[in-house]
RNA sequence: CGGGGUGUAGCGUAGCCCGGUUAUCGCGCCUGCUUUGGGAGCAGGAGGCCGCAGGUUCGAAUCCUGCCACCCCGACCA
């Protein structure tokens, strides 16, 4: 990436860390574990955030908003929803600051103003939802309730890094009410293929659908499903979960309907999120040593164009073509930056939008001018053409689509290389040391193997696949039964 | 919360063991000239409570004590 530093140089972390805040996403704010989005990257998550919400929509849910604070004894009302989020609560106890009497100028927590409740900062917000709910269902004519909130959440984690984990984040949750277990089934699986069909359409980031061990389900859910992304250091990561809920909420919030028979019943629920880590991914999915590549789809740069000249006629001259190369552009959908500024040279350019990911890059000089050409280079294949002027606009929209492709089409190959069937331990122990990736391995469906494993490894099961081949083998660990192969990794 | 480490200019650092003129170097920043098809060259310049507080000493970035902050490795986790 530029100058010094590259994914081989050092380790991954140091370079991840240091793309993102070159290339002006993100940084580490001064509060603890939080972070920073700036502009640049504000701008990615935004046409990401547009894209979800479209699909929300579409498939018949709404968004809304609920609170931020979560009164204690709600959130404990489903045993184990709490206790899965207890660890990593911000909760607040007071409700006032007063002058401290002691020291001049600093402020202290007034003890008078102690809430006789405390209020947990929502880690995600089932219960504050649920609690509502109970409000808005009575009848079978209530339901589906199908709602949607972008929101913030705090999860106070011990040890942060940028989108992929830090204390706030910014995420969708979807909550779901239905009459039936089928429907609330249906819609789990539905929401979980919306998350797999953007990041593979939009990100360029193959997944991996499948459900979660018991070991790794949200706590308070009867089955997790999820996406699974593998990155370039042969990390995986969880892209988006969907879980369905069973009547666990309803009963824990007392939320029941009448239904057409005359009958009463509990509420079938669902929850389904992706965060900010979603930026997390993007970056280390596709990103090389020259920085950011992003997919078309989600660039909010789809083209830049750098004029090189030497004197301000010349600039005139390049603008002219440079404007009009812009509006056409602009006329078929494509956002366009023309940086004609004189306080950077070119080459200067050329690495700044590299370093950002912008996916076309076109450079116009005096040379063009004569010829009646262009420049283009690609981002993601770092090639360059000289294009006819009057072919610029229909090539460059030919590469939208052909760079997404091609982003999406490297990324799976990866992936796929990186998936190894293995059917021993010691097997287990060597690919995972010196390949890394998904290790594809017949398991004996026990939390007690896969902790072993785990303690063993730091491998966990990051999903049992949807499209595994059900085949007779026997546990990798401990040589028991097991009726098809799941996907080990170590994990983000 | 355990184990290790680091705090020196906006960023990255040398100096610290063994105390002694004006605290080193690079990037970045400012000015001028030359440059502009891949992060320009030369010349000049600005910028520091050496993390904070106290102590030892004629003298502290350097030694001692306390505090604070951050980083890494664990535990936790989307």
């Amino acid at each position: 990436m530029g100058k010094n530093l590259t994914k081989r140089s050092d380790d991954y972390s140091r370079w991840y860390n240091e793309l993102v805040v070159r290339a002006d996403l993100a940084e580490n704010s001064a509060v603890r574990g939080c972070m920073v989005i700036k502009p640049y990257g504000f701008a990615i998550w935004e046409k990401m955030q547009a894209e979800l919400d479209r699909m929300f929509k579409e498939t018949g849910h709404e968004n809304a908003y609920f609170p931020l604070f979560v009164p204690k004894s709600l959130f404990e009302a489903e045993e184990k929803n709490a206790e899965g989020f207890a660890k990593e609560c911000a909760v607040v106890t007071h409700y006032r600051l007063k002058n401290d009497p002691d020291k001049e100028g600093k402020l202290m927590v007034d003890p008078e103003a102690k809430l006789e409740e405390e209020l947990v900062v929502r880690p995600t917000s089932e219960a504050i939802i649920w609690n509502t709910y109970k409000n808005w269902i009575q009848s079978y004519r209530d339901l589906p309730i199908k709602i949607n909130q972008w929101a913030n959440v705090v999860r106070w984690e011990m040890r942060t890094r940028l989108f992929l984990r830090t204390a706030e984040f910014l995420w969708q949750e979807g909550h779901t009410a239905h009459a039936t277990k089928e429907e609330a089934m249906q819609e789990t699986e539905l929401m979980n293929d919306i998350y797999a069909e953007f990041a593979e359409t939009f990100m360029a980031i193959p997944v991996v659908k499948g459900s979660k061990t018991e070991n790794e389900r949200f706590a308070g859910a009867l089955e997790t499903y999820c996406i699974e992304a593998l990155m370039q250091d042969g990390k995986a990561l969880q892209a988006g979960t969907s879980h369905f809920l069973g009547q666990n909420f309803a009963k824990a919030f007392d939320v029941k309907f009448a239904t057409k028979e005359g009958g009463l019943e509990h509420v079938w629920a669902t929850s389904w999120g992706v965060s900010t880590r979603l930026m997390g991914a993007l970056i280390m999915t596709h990103s090389d040593d020259n920085g950011l590549v992003l997919p078309p789809k989600l660039a909010p740069i789809q083209v830049v164009i750098v004029p090189i000249y030497k004197e301000e006629e010349q600039l005139a001259q390049i603008s002219e073509v440079a404007n009009k190369l812009v509006n056409d552009l602009r006329a078929v959908g494509i956002s366009v930056k023309y940086d004609d500024r004189d306080t950077q040279k070119p080459g200067w350019k050329f690495a700044e939008y590299e370093l950002k990911g912008v996916p076309v890059r076109l450079a116009l000089g005096p040379k063009d001018l004569e010829k009646g050409t262009v420049e283009l280079a690609r981002r993601d294949t770092l090639t360059k053409e000289f294009v006819k002027r009057e072919e610029v606009v229909g090539k460059v929209q030919g590469l939208m689509t052909e760079i997404q492709e091609t982003l999406f089409n490297k990324a799976k190959s990866f992936r796929d290389e990186h998936i190894t069937e293995v059917d021993s331990f010691d097997e287990f122990k060597k690919v995972l040391k010196e390949k890394g990736g998904f290790i594809s391995a017949h398991w004996d469906g026990t939390p007690e193997t896969e902790n072993k494993i785990k303690e063993l490894t730091k491998a966990t099961i990051r999903c049992i696949p949807f499209n595994r081949k059900e085949e007779a083998g026997a546990c990798v660990l401990t040589g028991e039964p097991s009726e098809g192969r799941v996907l080990f990794a170590k994990a983000y």
